[in-house]
RNA sequence: GCCGGAGUGGCGGAAUUGGCAUACGCGAUCGGCUCAAAAUCGAUUGCCCUUACGGGCUUGUGGGUUCGAGUCCCACCUCCGGCACCA
């Protein structure tokens, strides 16, 4: 007999597959399209195609894949597309680095990719494939900014950004390693430059309220979404300055302690802050300040821990409750990007303003009763954060501060000074990249009309072929003079082109939808197509992608449907966040020299194999630590089915008979029905992959310990023959190649035409049952027992069992628990 | 600091509603087959005491609820992830 031999099978089915286009399907309206199946939109998320997949990309895949086969054997129509999220800076790097162009490695990696996922034997449908950085895909990208511009969601602002002086370049944040260039090393500064954002800031909101919508997301990335936009509710409070005669709004979310604001606070970059020192003796001293701030990395700036620096301005402002008149001061640990860039400082129910007031000798004033041990500052408990009543806060004294939280707003509304406001963490999306390997943004300057966006009929702005991918001081799109300078559509003029190129987020917001329509010269997307397949039903991808990548797709999703391109509102209605494999318990990297290259594994085991560990291995969702020796238990096991199916192949046909199954073939069969049980349960409770394919083990095993006895019986061979193809049929989702060459081979079908098998109840359920006997909830005996005994019978049982006896010996049985089909517990003194 | 998640054998991990802790796999030990090895088949494998029969202990720590707790409650410790001078 011919051993397990993977390359053999897996060749047959994969050249099968690709010939028949088995997992292809049709749109509404399209030749082949399956009306009476409901859909389902099975997607991983898409891969970044860098050199060779790696071990994630084959845990993502196997994941998906598993559960797109085992809807569509519950009757679904599956759409289970791939493409590539190919614009990017590593290949951008890649090319300074080398030369070799970013499309060519591009290209390169994109071909190992998709040989990868063919010999993995992934259940794709190849008709849908795209790449993101094909002019057929980001024209549509272009035609998207563009209606995002017209409704003022694209917009230009000047914004600071990370600046290499020695390189003369912009840096993407990733590029900044500790505060200093990953290239040439030098300090990075902030440098105040114009770029374009999106408005995400305006669906914050339904961004939050839309998490209802949701069907199933893991709780903690919702969570994560929820701190990132970070939604305060509070107020807004104007503090006037009399001299220059200039309103101050802060933004607070303790209205409640205006009575004990001592100073007043302005961020560096405060647009005023020039007025303010204009020509007094402060002048110089703040400029310097200011300006030694803005040389500040990103981090030392954002120490918590670092002592409290700042300037007075020599100027004040009046507390509009009490009309104090209270310091004002420049201090870099204020915020511009954060509600007004100014606050009013609160010292003594704030650390922050506490540490300053501290440090720059300045009162701190109690108006709220109270002590926290916790954060104690001085011998009176300031500052204290909590809650209590009132005090030093005029008519409000005596009040509790959350009472008076309300009346002091609708007070201050009254006044005009004030009044409730909700403000957010979230900052707008800043799209812009100095940088090539991206797609153009479609708009052109000209003098005459300023922006104009790039008629649609002109799309794509085709990137342009440059000999230099190294930024200078701005885009290397800039040095391609004669795509550069173009014509005004407006006006006709020469007019030059923007060369910055879009984030790759911009990209991956929307494949999903493209995906659905990915051939279309003449729009986006087919509505009906979208409206058909969307939202999609289960997304799969790398917990790493939480925050970003998933509210980027969830506020495209809801900007594209205000723009009347969809009928959704949540692009992905279930999600499933992988953990990431390690190696030896550390994170797998080339540095580390620790990578397993899925390909290797996948030539010397085979697809199934490699696959099946990786769901194997532990709970999908969390990670997992590879190990050989895991994989060759894996391949055993996979051996261990393949050699019983030549087993029992040989030995001829016998049809399954529940009825005439008795003793072990009885019990085989059981098994079978009790591992259908557990595998699709499994499936419905989150994908608990590692137990399911346990399951399966546990049959082969128990088909290997009875088979010897019961093959002389045509019933025992049936049930052997029926455990086999069960075993199959039930792994097929994570080994899909041995699963259908074993199904053919038994059953003469292919299996994933086959509906996923249903367990007989009355298979499930057993005649006799283990009783266990406990005294004093100590476990003393089991008993077999049958499942339908009375209490009492089994009362009686656990009384006369030896062992228990011993136990209850010179002790007065006073409780008797009985929980039927499970056990009894005597409670003895 | 704030918000999540997790602590179970030598290792990865299992345990559905509060009811047999350690499924399944790895590793290890022993045995069958073999001249031998590999492959394979089978047995054993939480810890401690005991020749044995048997007994005791055990799910990060300490307490609690309960006939009964890995699971529920309280306090704490450790590790991982996210956010972090956000007013």
């Amino acid at each position: 007999m011919a051993g397990y031999e993977p390359k053999a099978i897996e060749a047959k089915w994969q050249q099968l597959w690709a010939e028949e286009k088995t997992w292809e399907v049709a749109n509404p309206g399209q030749p082949g399209h399956a009306a009476e199946k409901p859909k389902a939109y099975v997607l991983e998320m898409l891969p970044y195609p860098s050199g060779e997949p790696h071990v994630g990309h084959l845990k993502c895949y196997a994941v998906g894949d598993a559960i797109a086969h085992f809807r569509r054997r519950h009757g679904f129509e599956v759409i289970h597309p791939m493409g590539y999220d190919s614009f990017g800076l590593p290949a951008e790097n890649n090319a300074i680095k080398t030369g070799e162009p970013p499309r060519a490695a591009t290209e390169r990696s994109i071909e190992s990719f998709r040989r990868q996922f063919r010999e993995w034997g992934i259940s794709i449908d190849w008709s849908r494939e795209l790449a993101t950085h094909t002019p057929e895909y980001y024209r549509w990208t272009q035609w998207i900014f563009l209606r995002l511009f017209e409704r003022g969601l694209a917009y230009r602002d000047e914004a600071p950004v990370q600046w290499c002086p020695k390189d003369a370049t912009v840096l993407a944040n990733e590029q900044v390693v500790d505060g200093r260039c990953e290239r040439c090393g030098t300090q990075v500064e902030q440098r105040r430059l114009e770029q374009w954002f999106f408005k995400i800031t305006d669906y914050a909101e339904r961004l939050l309220a839309d998490f209802d919508l949701l069907e199933s997301w893991p709780e903690h990335v919702v969570t994560m979404q929820r701190n990132w936009i970070g939604r305060s509710e509070g107020a807004e409070v104007t503090f006037r300055c009399e001299e220059l005669d200039l309103d101050f709004p802060v933004f607070t979310t303790r209205p409640d302690t205006l009575f004990g604001a001592t100073f007043f606070v302005l961020a560096p970059e405060h647009p005023e802050l020039e007025r303010l020192i204009a020509g007094t003796p402060v002048e110089e001293e703040v400029r310097e300040y200011v300006n030694r701030v803005a040389r500040e990395s990103v981090e030392d700036r954002g120490d918590e821990d670092r002592p409290k620096t700042g300037v007075p301005l020599g100027r004040t402002v009046v507390n509009p409750v009490n009309g104090e008149e209270i310091p004002m001061f420049v201090a870099d640990y204020v915020l511009m990007e954060y509600g007004t860039g100014a606050i009013m400082a609160v010292p003594g129910h704030d650390t922050r303003d506490y540490e300053f007031a501290r440090a720059f000798g300045l009162p701190v004033k109690r108006v709220i009763e109270g002590a926290d041990e916790e954060v104690a500052g001085d011998e009176e408990g300031l500052p204290y954060p909590g809650d209590g009543p009132m005090t030093g806060s005029g008519r409000f004294d005596g009040k509790h501060n959350r009472e008076a939280y309300e009346e002091i707003v609708a007070w201050l509304k009254g006044e005009g000074r004030g009044e409730s406001a909700v403000n957010y963490r979230l900052r707008d999306w800043l799209v812009s990249r100095q940088r090539y390997w991206g797609a153009p943004i479609p708009v052109i300057y000209c003098e005459q009309c300023g922006i104009v966006p790039v008629p649609d009929d002109q799309l794509p702005v085709e990137l342009p072929e440059v000999d230099d991918y190294a930024p200078q001081g701005r885009s290397p799109l800039a040095a391609a003079e004669e795509w550069v300078a173009t014509e005004c559509p407006r006006c006709g003029a020469a007019a030059r082109r923007e060369t910055d190129t879009m984030d790759t987020f911009v990209d991956s917001s929307w494949y999903f939808i493209r995906y659905l329509d990915p051939v279309n010269q003449e729009a986006v997307w087919d509505r009906a197509a979208a409206d058909h397949w969307l939202p999609v039903d289960q997304y799969i991808g790398g917990v790493e992608h939480a925050i970003l990548h998933l509210m980027y797709a969830r506020f495209f999703t809801k900007a594209l449907a205000d723009l009347d391109q969809l009928s959704v509102q949540e692009p992905f209605a279930n999600l499933f966040t992988q953990g990431m494999i390690t190696r030896d318990g550390a994170k797998m990297s080339k540095s580390k020299g620790n990578t397993v290259s899925p390909g290797e594994y996948v030539e010397r085991y085979g697809a199934d194999t490699a696959r099946t560990y990786v769901c194997f291995m532990g709970p999908p969702e969390r990670g997992g630590d590879w190990s050989d020796e895991g994989v060759e238990g894996v391949q055993r096991f996979l051996s261990r089915l393949w050699r019983l199916c030549e087993e029992v192949e040989a030995k001829g046909d016998a049809a399954v008979d529940a009825g005439a199954a008795e003793g072990e073939a009885r019990e085989l069969l059981a098994k079978a029905h009790w591992a259908i049980d557990k595998v699709s349960r499994d499936f419905e409770r989150g994908f608990q992959f590692n137990t399911a394919v346990a399951a399966v083990m546990e049959l082969v095993n128990e088909a290997y310990r009875v088979k010897d006895g019961i093959y002389g019986d045509p019933a025992g061979l049936g049930a052997v023959r029926f455990a086999t193809a069960t075993a199959a049929s039930l792994i097929f989702p994570f080994a899909p190649h041995l699963g259908a060459e074993v199904w053919e081979r038994l059953e003469g079908r292919r299996i994933w035409e086959t509906p996923w098998p249903v367990a007989d109840p009355a298979l499930l359920a057993s005649d006799t049952v283990t009783l266990v006997v406990q005294v004093n909830g100590k476990l003393r005996d089991r008993i077999e027992a049958s499942s339908e005994a009375p209490e009492a019978e089994l009362l009686a049982l656990a009384r006369e069992s030896e062992k228990v006896r011993r136990h209850l010996d010179g002790k007065e049985v006073v409780k008797e628990i009985v929980v039927p089909g499970k056990l009894v517990n005597l409670v003895a003194r």
